[in-house]
RNA sequence: GGAGAGGUGUCCGAGUGGCUUAAGGAGCACGCUUGGAAAGCGUGUGUAUGUCAAAAGCGUACCGAGGGUUCGAAUCCCUCUCUCUCCGCCA
């Protein structure tokens, strides 16, 4: 099975040297293209021009602002030094001349706030623009499939249980105990069901750490602060869980805390790639999405994943990007899983992200395929709000693109896991399991 | 939860209304010196934004955040926030 990543990186005009409303404003027509990629229409397109025509207002009116504090700091010297030489009188009527300016300065920092913030709100719902492989679609239905699983499907038969029937069977996980202490979605996991949750995210996290990345335990609480920077809020405010007594919210992903470490830091360039990996717990409220797929562990609110993260050189990002899809490759090949890989549709595309793949395991007893990983590119959208950034060659600040995966999501490989390796005399675990696990066989 | 002390640049640290262009030191970079290194000496050293085709230059803002007083604020006043210490509670 081979990859081959047919893209070129090098004719695209990446928004690696600006910021974004600039580069709003010398890649306007690849904006509209993403946003039309993105099935954005009619006035939803308008954004894109409300938003430069403020950008042009803030630059007149700071203009106008620096010019008139010049000149009231100038006066102010003068004033000044006026006073020690002894002459009040010239010094009074400086003094009269820069007060009749502060109405108006006033009138233009209020002026300029107000820019600032209707420019803010603008550029935050505009979307990343997505990379040009990236198909235009409405929904996961037009997601293309980008590698395809090239074997036979695995075919159990009618009598193959599907896992939740195999969790009982086995005890390894109680939905009702979840909901009796906590409520629907937050599945219990006892016995062989919890040694092989165990199991697996310790070779996850061995696997991340053989291809280089270093280990965090962040934090599973974040600040305002943090769930703005990358992303979370304000688009995704009603996905997370908020402890509103303190203001933190639970992390959807550890993407959020792991990320923030690079928040507002400028990076030495030759620190490059920066490889973070950690394993926690995933709060998602999933508001909106019950009674669709909700069965088992194909969608639950709390869950168990190590994510991968990389900040690096804009001019690498699609190298480092083909690099991380070839590491969930490889996990799921030694978990002897079919799996294939979508490119997301514009339509499905996170807000946040210019190309994502998507890795699906098929599921032989749901007959489905589980998404259990995303990999994606943010170039520089997240590093943007999150002020990563380095000093390149040319002794400039600029932003990194940040990047980062699934490595994998707990719940449904399980599920898969479980309902693939089912025999007569039960569980059969994958040899790269054995040691982890502590077994060979669920029974 | 109660009480107190704090937040200044990459770091340490001075600075109680205008000779602050944020002192001084460390670090870092470059240069001189050296057989090489260290020491020493010299120079430089933030972020954002505006003007500009661009660079240089110049302007503006930034001393936790936001307001206020003043011709002028790191400095005075108010609000908020975060950190630290002690007490209480607690794994």
């Amino acid at each position: 099975m081979f990859f081959c990543i047919h893209f070129s990186i090098d004719k695209l005009p990446i928004a690696k040297f600006m910021l974004q409303v600039n580069f709003i404003r010398e890649n306007k027509e690849r904006v509209l293209a993403g946003l039309a990629t993105r099935n954005y229409k009619g006035e939803r397109l308008a954004i894109v021009d409300e938003v430069l025509a403020l950008d042009d207002r803030r630059k007149s009116t700071q203009t106008a602002l620096d010019a008139m504090l010049a000149n009231n700091n100038k006066l102010s010297k003068e004033i000044g030094g006026l006073y020690r030489q002894g002459k009040r009188e010239e010094a009074e009527g400086l003094k009269a001349q820069v007060e009749s300016q502060k109405g108006k300065v006033k009138e233009l920092e209020a002026t300029m706030r107000q820019i600032k913030t209707d420019l803010t709100n603008g550029l935050l719902e505009i979307p990343n623009v997505p990379h040009p492989n990236v198909p235009s679609g409405n929904s996961d239905e037009d997601n293309e499939v980008f590698q395809d699983w090239d074997k036979e499907l695995l075919d159990l038969g009618e009598t193959a249980l599907p896992h939740w029937e195999l969790g009982k069977k086995y005890n390894l996980f109680d939905f009702e105990l979840g909901v009796k202490i906590t409520g629907a979605g937050f599945p219990l996991f006892r016995g062989k069901g919890a040694r092989l949750q165990r199991g697996l995210i310790n070779f996850f996290l061995d696997e991340a750490a053989k291809a280089g990345y270093e280990e965090i335990i962040p934090p599973l609480l974040v600040n305002e602060d943090s769930a703005r920077a990358t992303g979370q809020l304000p688009d995704k405010e009603g996905q997370m869980y908020h402890a509103t007594k303190d203001n933190l919210y639970l992390i959807p992903t550890a993407e959020v805390p792991v990320t923030n470490v690079y928040r507002d830091v400028i990076i030495n360039e030759k620190d490059f790639p920066i490889k973070m990996t950690a394993h926690t717990p995933c709060f998602r409220r999933e508001a909106g999405s019950y009674g669709k797929d909700v069965k088992g562990l194909n969608r639950v609110h709390q869950f168990d994943k190590v994510e991968v993260v990389q900040i690096v050189h804009p001019e690498k990002s699609y190298e480092v990007l083909k690099e991380m899809v070839k590491h969930v490759e490889n996990l799921l090949i030694k978990l002897e899983l079919p799996y294939r890989v979508l490119t997301l549709c514009g339509g499905d595309l996170g807000f946040t992200s210019a190309l994502t793949y998507d890795f699906e395991v098929y599921s032989a007893a749901q007959k489905r395929w589980l998404e259990v990983s995303s990999v994606s590119n943010f170039e520089t959208f997240q590093s943007n709000r999150l002020k990563v950034r380095f000093k390149g060659a040319n002794k400039k600040t600029q932003l990194a693109h940040t990047l980062n995966g699934s490595a994998l999501a707990l719940a449904r490989i399980v599920a898969a896991l479980l309902e693939n390796n089912q025999t007569e005399e039960g569980i059969k675990l994958p040899a790269a399991l054995h040691r982890y696990v502590g077994m060979e066989v669920i029974d």
